[in-house]
DNA sequence: TCATTCCTACGTATGATGTAGTAGCATTTA
DNA sequence: TAAATGCTACTACATCATACGTAGGAATGA
């Protein structure tokens, strides 16, 4: 499933709201990203029919939406996307990281006390943030 | 400078090839991906205007094209698109390839080894892998 | 030189995306 | 109950991206 930025970026609000309204999703964008509600709810519409979101119920006459999908899964597809561009390389991925400074070797070494050998297992099947 | 997927996949060519003309392009495509000659064209003209690729010289009535813009920069920019996804965290990223067993612990460790500390200052001029 | 081949320039078709408007039913409220 | 408000469903439309076709000029070779 591939979505639009525009799209994606109605997702994450889904994420981060919960099960929402369209009402409520528009509500919930900062200022500078503010459009019409129509608008917002084209993107809700085409994120349903893309599978992402899922009406739930209503309450009143307004439909309320969650997210069909789990932000880990959407972000690993677009890893997964850009990984192509990197000859699917990831540690070709991570040495950009390191070298445009955006991660540190004092993240990395970070992330690996946190995750202890067993990391790969744990991924699946818990409730996200 | 922003490029679509199949402008990307038509300047990966020019990475590799260095200076080629549009068939040589189009004949360097792996059979699935083999398109028409002048969908290939409108890609390298899309990339010309975008100034991802300039042209440098003809060759009998054929024109040459090389690549305009640096691969490892370009990938920076699509690394700083991605991570707008993550909430701006590289390490959520990193996080994700070892969740989903794209990259392991061992590779990291090669990383780091492979770059110690003054890894940032390497980053710059000299040519890819 | 004349036919063949190849390249360029331009145009077309289709689908996706971004953004929004309108009509009309449902809900709330005076 | 009648007006006001809010939501849904549908539609519109401009732009971008993908993909390709065609016309005609340039180069090549017989």
């Amino acid at each position: 499933m591939r979505l639009s930025k525009a799209e994606a970026r109605i997702l994450e609000q889904y994420w981060q709201l919960g099960t929402s309204s369209v009402r409520e999703v528009l509500d919930s964008l900062p200022e500078e990203e503010r459009v019409a509600y129509t608008t917002v709810q084209t993107l809700v519409y085409r994120l349903e029919q893309k599978g992402a979101l899922r009406r739930v119920r209503k309450i009143g006459n307004a439909q309320l939406f969650e997210p069909a999908i789990d932000q880990r899964e959407f972000r690993s597809g677009l890893v997964r996307d850009l990984l192509e561009l990197f000859g699917g390389s990831p540690r070709l991925l991570v040495s950009n990281l390191l070298e445009t400074g955006t991660i540190t070797l004092k993240d990395l070494k970070a992330l690996q006390e946190a995750r202890p050998a067993n990391a790969a297992k744990r991924s699946r099947g818990r409730g996200h943030a």
